[in-house]
DNA sequence: GATTTGACATACCGGTTGGTATCCAGATAC
DNA sequence: GTATCTGGATACCAACCGGTATGTCAAATC
């Protein structure tokens, strides 16, 4: 029973932040566009006008949002890349965590779903989109560099493509869970993600190191 | 200056016709949610009336459309595959077939992504849109299953996966040449199947030592 | 403890929505 | 040629939308 006090910042910020929760639960049901403001507000135990007491517009929880998530794939995917063993198990195991992780919120896919179809209307939004997902495939690039140094691979196309790829399947493979929450499950991408890894192999040639 | 008499029935299917048209246009712009029934009609150079004429409600109109594009993609489907090369080649070539007919219509990436989105929210056209993706699954196993048989190899996956996997390789891609018309291209979808491909081959190699 | 401030509630606005009721002109039937 | 039928236009509706203006009451300031 302590703290009951709040500051004025404290109690806004709060204010702030369950409206961000509550948006993302009515996005899941309803989209982003379908959703009105009324109803998050009012999910979240507010008016209309707390909301914009804490928002521009509609637009700007949209790109609050945006950001909020994409820190937490940000940190997701170096957690995921951190282990280190050999290519094919080790692409099962990122892919595994990076899974794990991500059904852990079970907004995160929802909401990318619907930032993606958003971003397609609203040109200002597509290039906040992009400029995120650059800098997460920039880091991404960095992490498949430096295990190709590692290895003495040489791969079959450039590495920013194969980031590319990998992206897509995720995304592709994180569409159908949510079309099909039973039919496909982690394992699915795992070894979608294995085997992708073992295709680099075959492809580049020498995979092992004795290869030289 | 032939054929100017119309008979009604006719009249009616070319307004039908012309109405769907123009609501794949609209909903590119908009989105179907987002996109209004005044607005596909206008578009189409007709008025609210003849869109109520023609369609029961909104949702029939995507019911239509969703039937109507999925023919061609089952078509398109059915023409990659045609082709008889060894593995990588053929599974390259199948996937430029198929990726130059799906950038043949331009409206056809942004419908599946809008339709995938309206399923979440509407588990009555969800189910309309799985009952349809699984018959097409469906075709895509048998031609798979044919093609192992000829080459005698043991998949490292079931094949309904290795389906599934090839499905969501194919939305993840297309979901990015939306978002980044320039940065993704048809070489991308190529490769990646090439060498998705030849991981198949790599592992069903490992796992399919002669003396069973 | 009086005054000021500011987070949130309330009430309201113009505009738009999907859908309906009605009407009309031209195709069809006789 | 006249009566009927119907595809589509027009007018209209209640519901809802994002956003704004204003009120209110507790926290912050002195």
């Amino acid at each position: 029973m302590a703290a009951k006090r709040l500051t004025r910042q404290e109690q806004q910020a709060r204010t702030r932040a369950r409206l961000m929760e509550s948006a993302a639960k009515v996005f899941r049901r309803k989209g982003m566009q379908g959703a009105s403001i009324d109803e998050v507000a009012e999910a979240a135990g507010y008016t209309k006008g707390a909301f914009y007491a804490n928002f521009r517009s509609k637009e700007e929880l949209f790109l609050a949002m945006l950001d909020e998530r994409f820190g937490e794939r940000l940190a997701e995917m170096e957690r995921a890349f951190a282990s280190d063993e050999s290519p094919p198990e080790q692409a099962r195991h990122a892919a595994a965590e990076f899974a794990g992780s991500i059904r852990a919120d079970p907004d995160h896919d929802r909401l990318f779903l619907e930032f993606a179809s958003y971003a397609l209307q609203e040109p200002g939004f597509r290039e906040e989109l992009l400029a995120r997902f650059e800098t997460l495939r920039a880091r991404m690039a960095e992490i498949y560099e430096r295990r190709i140094e590692e290895y003495g691979i040489e791969p079959p196309v450039p590495v920013d493509q194969i980031v590319r790829m990998v992206i897509a399947m995720a995304d592709g493979w994180s569409l159908w869970g949510l079309l099909e929450p039973g039919a496909v499950d982690d394992k699915l991408f795992e070894s979608m993600m294995e085997i992708f890894t073992a295709g680099i192999g075959a492809l580049a040639g020498a995979l092992e190191p004795e290869g030289a």
